[in-house]
DNA sequence: GCATCCCGCCAAAGG
DNA sequence: CCTTTGGCGGGATGC
């Protein structure tokens, strides 16, 4: 019986949050629901039914996140998770994938400036196809006719993955990112929905550390900036669902929902502590890099282990003044690895930790120092 | 006001 | 036929 609707619970009802219910946000649970060394199959329906939403929605996520290699479709309704280890070799196959296209078109062009420095390159047009579709552009799946394909979100994903993967820069801004992703933009609607599903796709693609929001450094317009290579910390993410449990009802928006039956997002830890501990979960993909790279390159033999180890200290000189350097060096930190796998017991504290440096970060980059562009390049470059 | 992007209609893919 | 998938874009929310 019960559904009450009326009065809900006693606490506050937050009128409506967006945040709560962002892809990100559903990315984030969805990985703390299912990153443990004993799930291997996921009904969709459940884990629907799990996180409180509708199936629409399992389905962006779901279509992203095996675009990156962290589950595989096994059967109708039916995923398997591979989890965050998945990945590196993932990104290796695109990475081959995209070489391979790019050699076979004669392409591009200079599209990705990167923000870097850059002034203003006027040198607008230069010849443009003006046609519509223009299939010339990066990478685009073949496949015929298969309209549909060429367009969904996983398709989508992997080519705008591919895009960091095969250009040094690690910085695509988010027009950029549209124009290549599918021919130009000549058709103002078509363009307007191309960034929609990037906007989509950023969102949990940042969920899981991939990459991340910022603005390019002059120009201040939105983009994104490719994380998936360094260490960065990853992997399980936070909890979420802030207030309370309540959050159902909102506006039928399932049916009955039903459970979301999240312990109170364990408060527990909001410590401040710097993230000086992270080392701990990023060891599993730090590794998984260097194996991957190693693959790549094997015949270079350069491995980016140790980064030049600068003033760590995030704020101690206030406004430090330069951009190079700082916020991507704590990372190094955790430059010691060691293979080892996890458990869901670690992954469990891990996602506290993440959460703590999640604040941290953001306080870190909206605050003082805005993040510039990182000075490590050399990290995944062609070698085409 | 514009950047974000949630929501869910409804049409293709299965089965 | 029904169900599962998932384009697509209106329009609400965030800032």
């Amino acid at each position: 019986m019960a559904s009450p609707c009326f009065l809900e619970s006693e606490d506050r009802h937050q009128a409506y949050s967006r945040k709560q219910k962002s892809l990100g946000l559903l990315c984030s649970n969805f990985v703390s629901l299912y990153n443990r060394d004993d799930v291997e199959s996921i009904s969709l329906d459940d884990a629907a039914k799990q996180l409180g939403v509708e199936r629409r929605r399992i389905y962006d996520i779901v279509n992203v996140m095996e675009s990156v290699g962290v589950l595989t479709r096994k059967a109708k309704n039916r995923y398997s998770w591979i989890g965050f280890l998945g990945i590196p070799k993932a990104l290796e196959d695109l990475k081959k994938e995209a070489l391979r296209d790019l050699s076979q078109h004669p392409v591009d062009d200079q599209c990705l400036q990167v923000s870097e420095d850059e002034e203003a390159n006027k040198s607008i047009d230069h010849d443009e196809g003006t046609r519509e579709d223009k299939p010339s552009n990066a990478f685009h799946k073949e496949s015929r006719s298969d309209n549909r394909k060429e367009k969904s979100l996983g398709q989508l994903t992997q080519n705008f993955v591919k895009l960091f993967l095969t250009s040094d820069a690690d910085t695509v801004s988010l027009d950029e990112a549209a124009r290549l992703l599918l021919g130009d933009c000549n058709n103002l609607t078509q363009m307007k929905t191309r960034v929609r599903r990037l906007y989509d796709i950023a969102n949990v693609l940042s969920s899981m550390n991939l990459i991340e929001k910022t603005q390019q450094a002059v120009t201040k317009k939105p983009a994104f900036r490719w994380l998936g290579n360094r260490g960065k910390p990853d992997m399980s993410v936070t909890v979420a669902i802030p207030p309370s449990a309540t959050q159902m009802k909102k506006r039928a928006f399932g049916s009955d929902i039903t459970n979301l039956d999240f312990k109170r997002s364990r408060t527990v830890s909001y410590v401040d502590r710097k993230p000086d501990r992270l080392q701990m979960r990023t060891e599993d993909l730090k590794a998984c890099n260097l194996a991957v790279q190693k693959q790549l390159q094997n015949s270079k033999g350069y491995v980016f282990g140790p980064f030049q180890p600068v003033g760590v200290t995030r704020d101690a000189g206030k406004e430090g003044n330069m951009d190079r350097a700082k916020v991507n060096d704590w990372e190094s930190l955790a430059s010691s690895f060691r293979p080892q796998y996890h458990n869901q017991a670690l992954s469990d504290l891990f996602a506290h930790y993440l959460e703590a440096w999640k604040s941290w970060f953001s306080e870190v980059t909206q605050g003082k120092s805005s993040v510039q562009q990182p000075y490590y390049k050399s990290i995944v470059n062609k070698l085409s």
